[in-house]
DNA sequence: GAGTGGTCTAGACCACGGT
DNA sequence: CCGTGGTCTAGACCACTCA
């Protein structure tokens, strides 16, 4: 028996039943879901149904099939997406993660965009991180980078050098946050005096500006960001179909 | 009975054979398909197996279903696609297609780069559009197009007056050349005197540089473009999962 | 009402991963 | 060997479109 709205399709509710149950962290990242034979049996409906639900969350990325060992929910893999925005200059197209280096951290009045983008209440204060992505020493990426206070309040008592490289599994192992989705948007300018200077180019020399909001599992906005990398080392690739 | 490889399985054959009828224009843009059943019955397999064939055309967009109605060889559809890149400034959020204006059209050798993506032999000679797009007369992109000579040959005849402000359903129409996937990249650069002319800009401000690889059904390359427009007017979004 | 795609079932058999 | 997901079948019934 499952709930939800009876107009749905079965598949559909027992995917939203799935869903949720993965969101609420019943079965946390890296477990293995119940075989689909013991989910049929469970939820009484047979086993091509449970095979619709969970084709559906595996094409959105939830959860992962492994053949012969079972159904995994997915650990956080953004790492490697943010390697789509970098020109690939090492000959064997490594894949090498940027250091980063929190240049400062202060809990302060969010701003409007961030207000609006992390659904804030007007007037709310938010953590708000300055860092800069380096490859060899050479500043990559300089990024302002804006958390929701009351998740991620321990945050404040870190020291700048104890942040790791690469911050999503930190917010995972941390403080629960699972970044499950995020939404992009690009845009280029000349760049202003302080970047310019971050990012030690000339002043009036095109960055690209990558804004990203980043999502959880249940579409609840984690994190807010703002990038800005110099336009020569960026090249964004897309398909369209 | 499915040709193809006996290894693969039942349903991803009966894809292929689909896919390559359609690339093939057996049935034609706009047009259905047989129904499920009768697919079912000519292939001698069961009506789930076409329907996974089926999902899987879907997804890749090729067809389309309408419910009680049929399934349809989908019609190309990039008018769109270019808009993902504009943004919108009308109130409205009006989707216009921008005018064109084609300002030269020549059969010239074409350069490596085009060489490598159009897949040509090494000193072929190629035709080459250039192009601005306009929005109430203001000047939003320059294009410079590059199409391979033994497949539009007759293009060369017609003056710039004639051109359409969609290329797509021309190439359609007239040529019988499909386009039904695309590959784009994107950066950014400061604009030089050429293009800062055509676009009228300031000398130095920044652009975004767009490149597009358009293919047909069976993944040969059909066209290759290079475009350019001031970057304050482009925001690109995208989602990541 | 005839024909289409959409949902759902119950079960057989295969391919793969571990023990 | 067992348990997992992957393929495939044959058929019932529903929802939608159009004449």
């Amino acid at each position: 028996m499952i709930s939800g709205d009876e107009r749905l399709p079965l598949y559909q509710r027992l995917r939203d039943e799935l869903s949720t149950r993965i969101a609420e962290q019943h079965w946390r990242a890296g477990e293995a879901i119940p075989s689909e034979a013991e989910l049929a049996k469970h939820y009484e409906v047979s086993i091509g149904t449970v095979r619709k639900a969970i084709d559906s969350l595996v094409k959105e990325g939830m959860i992962e099939r492994l053949h012969g060992k079972g159904t995994y929910v997915r650990r956080a893999r953004f790492n490697a997406s943010l390697f789509r925005f970098f020109r690939m200059q090492n000959l064997a197209g490594e894949r090498r993660i940027p250091e980063g280096r929190v240049l400062r951290m202060e809990l302060t009045e969010a701003p409007s965009i961030v207000i609006s983008n992390l659904k804030l209440a007007p007037g709310t204060q938010a953590i708000n991180i300055s860092r800069l992505r380096l490859f060899d020493g050479n500043p990559m990426l300089a990024e302002s980078i804006w958390l929701p206070h009351d998740r991620f309040a321990p945050l404040l008592a870190l020291k700048p050098s104890e942040f790791p490289d690469l911050l999503y599994p930190m917010y995972e192992q941390r403080f629960g946050q699972v970044i499950a989705s995020a939404k992009e948007s690009l845009t280029a300018e000349a760049v202003g005096p302080l970047h310019a200077r971050l990012l030690q180019i000339e002043a009036g020399s095109p960055v690209m500006v990558i804004e990203r909001l980043a999502l959880g599992f249940d579409q609840h906005p984690i994190e807010w960001r703002l990038s800005r990398g110099p336009a020569s080392e960026f090249r964004y690739h897309v398909e369209i179909r």
